[in-house]
RNA sequence: CGCGGAGUGGAGCAGCUCGGUAGCUCGUCGGGCUCAUAACCCGAAGGUCGUAGGUUCAAAUCCUGCCUCCGCAA
C-alpha cells in the first residue's frame, strides 16, 4: 500500500527479492495539477507500466462500502504481511491485525523521531546531520507502533529534500528486504518507541513557502532544500514569484539591508544575519527550471 | 470546460499591441592583445520563429485547430 514515488521503490525491491506481491493499494485518482486532469498515482502508474497486477483505490479503509470492499479483497488475496509505505490513509485496526505478520510500514525517519507526513523535509528544515529509514509494525496510532529495524544515512551539506528522498527510498528498499528475511526467520526483535524522544513532522504546506531574508542565511539555506522541489521555496521579484531550488552560502558578508540583491552576477541576497545565500537553481513563473547562470543570461535582476 | 504564462540559431531572452531587412546577453569557431586568463578587441558560422491550416501583395507578428512545457488555484 502506497501512493508516491517513495512507495514504487518499495514495490520494487520487493518485487527484486521475489517476494509475491498478491496486491495493491494505492489513492485513488483524483483531478489534480493543472487543468483538473485525473491523474494516477506514481505507485499505480508504476503497476499499469511494469506489471499486471490487480490495483486497488478505495475511498476509504475506515468507513463506508469502499471499506467493506476492501476489506472484502483483503480477505480474499489472504496477504502473510502488508507493506505500507506513504499510503496517506489510516489503516483500521480489522485491517492491521488480519495479516499473520501484521503491517509494517517504511518511515522516512529515524523513528521516533519526526513521526508523521513530512519527516524528510522536516529533518532538512531543522539542519539534521543524519536522518535514515525505520521499517515498523503498525500500531493505531500515528507512525508509534514498535521498530523492526532501521538504517540511518548522512543527510548532504547541500542536499534537497528530491534528492534524500530518491536516496532514503532505494534503503527503504533495502532496509524492508532486509527486515522481511529477518521476520521470515524470526530473528527480529520489536523494541517499543520512546515517546518523550519522539518528534513530530507535519505535512508540508505552501505558506511556508515564501522565503523572509530577515532570517539567517543557514535557516533559509535549509528552508530552499527542505521544500525543493515541492512545494518549492520562492522569493519575490516585484509581482514576479521565483522558486528557488538549489543555494549555497555565499560565505561573504554584506553590509545592505537583508532582501536585497548582492551580487547580481552569481545571484546572491543579503539575509537577515549580514551573510549572503547565493541562488543555484531558480524558476520564475511560466518559465522552466534553469541553472542561475542560465537564467540571467536573459533576465535582468 | 478552474485561472494564467510560454514554445524565436547550442543556452537564456526581446521582437507580436500597430504585419514589411531576425535583435540582445552568453556559448561555439577563427584572428588579435597579453607572462597569462573564464578578461579585453576584431571577425565568422549557426534560425523551416512548436506544428497544421486560414487571411494578405506580404505573417515570428492577425485568425483557427493540434502538440509540448510551465506558474497559480484545488
Amino acid at each position: 500500500m502506497g501512493t508516491p514515488d517513495f512507495a514504487v521503490e518499495q514495490l520494487d525491491a520487493l518485487r527484486r527479492s521475489g517476494e509475491t506481491v498478491v496486491g495493491v493499494f494505492t489513492q485513488p485518482d483524483k483531478p489534480r495539477g493543472r487543468g483538473n486532469k485525473v491523474i494516477p498515482s506514481p505507485l499505480k502508474k508504476y503497476c499499469f507500466e511494469n506489471t499486471n497486477l490487480v490495483v486497488y483505490q478505495p475511498n476509504s479503509l475506515k468507513s463506508g462500502d469502499d471499506a467493506a470492499k476492501a476489506m472484502a479483497v483483503i480477505k480474499e488475496l489472504v496477504p502473510d504481511i502488508i507493506v505500507v509505505a506513504a499510503y496517506g490513509k489510516i489503516l483500521p485496526k480489522e485491517i492491521l491485525e488480519f495479516p499473520r505478520y501484521g503491517c509494517i510500514n517504511v518511515h522516512a525517519s529515524l523513528l521516533p523521531a519526526y513521526r508523521g507526513a513530512g519527516p524528510i523535509q522536516w529533518s532538512i528544515i531543522n539542519g539534521e546531520k543524519t536522518t535514515g529509514v525505520t521499517i515498523m509494525q503498525m500500531g493505531e496510532g500515528l507512525d508509534t507502533g514498535d521498530m523492526l529495524y532501521s538504517r540511518s544515512i548522512d543527510i548532504g551539506e547541500n542536499e534537497t529534500a528530491d534528492e534524500l528522498t530518491v536516496r532514503l527510498a532505494k534503503l527503504g528498499g533495502e532496509a524492508l528486504t532486509e527486515a522481511l528475511d529477518m521476520i521470515k526467520n524470526g530473528s527480529i526483535e520489536p523494541v517499543p518507541q520512546d515517546d518523550s524522544l519522539s518528534s513530530y513532522a507535519p505535512m508540508i504546506s505552501k505558506s511556508m513557502a515564501a522565503l523572509n531574508f530577515s532570517k539567517p542565511a543557514a535557516e533559509i539555506h535549509r528552508l530552499i532544500r527542505g521544500l525543493s522541489s515541492n512545494p518549492g521555496a520562492y522569493m519575490m521579484k516585484g509581482e514576479d514569484r521565483i522558486k528557488v531550488y538549489k543555494a549555497h552560502l555565499s560565505g561573504r558578508r554584506f553590509d545592505g539591508e537583508c532582501g536585497t540583491i548582492a551580487d547580481k552576477s552569481d545571484f546572491t541576497v543579503i539575509c537577515g544575519d549580514g551573510q549572503g545565500i547565493t541562488f543555484d537553481e531558480v524558476q520564475a513563473a511560466g518559465g522552466k527550471r534553469m541553472k542561475t547562470s542560465d537564467f540571467l543570461k536573459g533576465n535582468k535582476l
